[in-house]
DNA sequence: TATTGTTATACTCTATAACTATA
DNA sequence: TATAGTTATAGAGTATAACAATA
């Protein structure tokens, strides 16, 4: 039993390393992004998981409610309140597409787009402050890194 | 009123590649590390921010509960509760050390100690397969970016 | 029977603000 | 008065499981 309170404190000291731990410097990156976009979106009365929801819209529309989740990285069972929600709000519209009727086709209203739209310049500049001193190749290998972690991550 | 249904798409399809959106790619890693590592540390009766606060005393303690917020990004509020439960549970211990009356120190208990090393390996693996396909070279210019964005994302 | 999406529940996290105690 | 930490409350996210509708 090395290892109690006043002496012997190297099983703790030992070891870890956690500047240096990858898990962490992620959570560590994207919590940061998160308070700070939180807060300024806010302001624009949007909150930050209706933003990735709008964003991922305005990427690629419409889409179902399974493959918004799967891009936004929002669990099923909020995603469906947020929807309804911003359904509310007026910023998107859900609809029965067709072909298999259990889907759901969640789309922009015009409002959304307008809303979206207009959040742009600011996920602009977040864009440029985070990757402030790189240099454009450096940018491009960083974002082709947490593509290759975020698949490597499958295999968990 | 270019947007609706099923004609003018191109306001969305113009511009936003939230594939190569820094932001984005943050969250989407970090998201998918959290979720695969909530659901692996649960079986170790072992919540995400309870690892996260193990692994922050595990790397030096003891830390004062707002050094302990900062290393961790959970709120100080939310932070309070949880050690506090993790008080109940016999990981970590308060403590009031002399100099300054109104802080409070957080020390790993033995158990505290004991439990965290044991997860060590588990994290060990999280940052090998994440890390899968890096050179030495790149795992190491990935993290020093990684910590780049951190302190850029200061400015905002 | 399997899949897509919704709803219910209980728990946790977050944000704000009010509070205690030290300084 | 300012700071470190706690507590209260309300709103939002998450996990599990149950459910409806469709396939």
């Amino acid at each position: 039993m090395a290892v109690t309170g006043d002496c012997a404190r190297e099983p703790a000291a030992e070891m870890f390393d956690l500047a240096n731990f990858l898990p962490y410097l992620l959570n560590r990156a994207g919590a940061r992004l998160a308070i700070a976009w939180t807060q300024e979106s806010r302001q624009l009365g949007v909150a930050l998981q209706e933003w990735r929801v709008l964003a991922a819209l305005l990427s690629r529309q419409p889409q179902r409610m399974s493959e918004l989740a799967a891009m936004t990285t929002i669990d099923r069972t909020t995603l469906s309140r947020l929807v309804s929600r911003m359904e509310e709000n007026g910023l998107v519209s859900r609809g029965r597409s067709g072909e298999d009727g259990r889907e759901v086709q969640i789309e922009l209203t015009e409002k959304g787009v307008k809303v979206g739209n207009g959040m742009l310049p600011l996920a602009g500049r977040y864009e440029n402050t985070a990757l402030e001193g790189f240099t454009p190749a450096e940018a491009r290998a960083f974002k082709d890194m947490l593509k290759r972690v975020f698949d490597n991550l499958d295999r968990l």
